[in-house]
DNA sequence: GCAAAATGTCAAG
DNA sequence: TTGACCTTTTGCA
């Protein structure tokens, strides 16, 4: 389930249980051997995460680690039973063992490269450093429209199909408008609503963007189906006003939003 | 047993 | 813009 949130979910995890523990490190599967054994032995002292990015420091280098649609990270305490299916890098420290499965990436960089793709990544907000001003500066030089802009994660890291649907349709906008149609308040308030979504993201570790009234069971509990407004649910209800959700292509995802809501 | 789907990204044309 | 790739789970023969 990695969007944002997941990763930054996934560091604080790590941190607490392999933080500034001697790691020993092997891939079961086989296609990250060489990286690996670069860094068996050696000691877990920093975790990072920007966007959908999570960074492990090994000593003088780091893990690159990008879960892409299908990466799943799972813990279990030591000792190590077999590994199941295709585990690409198995993590044992003190007490915990981590099995990373189906990653985009997992490799180790330097320093520098770390740099590089930090360079190339935009505000995430979930981080201290975030930078809203700059991602508004460059939204609104910009004729796509803002539900392929919230994709692009040299603007906004962090935000997913998920998120980029329900965050549009909380702020009551239309995935077409253009980016440089937005107004700086508009801006504001979808910068402020992000923010607060996806650190709800970070502890509850779903995503869950109705409000309480709007989910069909009074408990405010949300059912896995009650968690969306607009979300995987074409043809069906929305959620706020009941008129039937639209579905789109928008920089080659599907894009949901309620026509009502959500007007131009 | 096999196809399809899933919260993502990149390179080739 | 399209296809390739990462892996598991679900649903339908």
């Amino acid at each position: 389930m990695p969007e944002g949130h997941t990763i930054h979910r996934l560091a604080r995890d790590v941190r607490s249980r392999l933080g500034g523990q001697q790691l020993s490190a092997a891939s079961p599967q086989g296609r990250f051997s060489s990286g690996a054994a670069l860094v068996d032995g050696r000691t877990l002292h920093r975790v990072d995460a920007h966007g959908k990015h999570l960074f492990l420091a090994v000593d003088d280098r780091w893990i690159h680690i990008h879960l892409g649609l299908f990466g799943r990270v799972t813990f279990s305490p030591t000792p190590a039973s077999p590994p199941r299916g295709a585990v690409r890098l198995r993590l044992v420290g003190d007490d915990t063992v981590l099995d990373l499965r189906g990653p985009t990436a997992c490799e180790v960089i330097s320093p520098d490269d770390k740099r590089a793709l930090h360079a190339r990544l935009g505000a995430d907000p979930l981080r201290r450093d975030a930078d809203p001003e700059r991602a508004y500066e460059r939204l609104t030089r910009r004729r796509l429209p803002i539900g392929a802009l919230l994709l692009d994660q040299s603007l906004v890291a962090g935000i997913g199909n998920v998120y980029r649907a329900e965050l549009l349709h909380r702020a009551a906008l239309s995935p077409h408008r253009e980016g440089r149609s937005v107004s700086a308040a508009e801006w504001a308030g979808l910068w402020d609503d992000t923010v607060t979504q996806l650190r709800a993201g970070v502890r509850s570790g779903r995503i869950v963007t109705t409000a309480r009234e709007h989910r069909d069971r009074p408990s405010g509990r949300a059912r896995r189906t009650d968690a969306h407004y607009v979300y995987r649910r074409s043809g069906l209800p929305c959620r706020r006003c009941g008129s039937a959700v639209a579905a789109d292509e928008m920089a080659a995802r599907t894009i949901f939003w309620c026509p009502t809501c959500q007007s131009v």
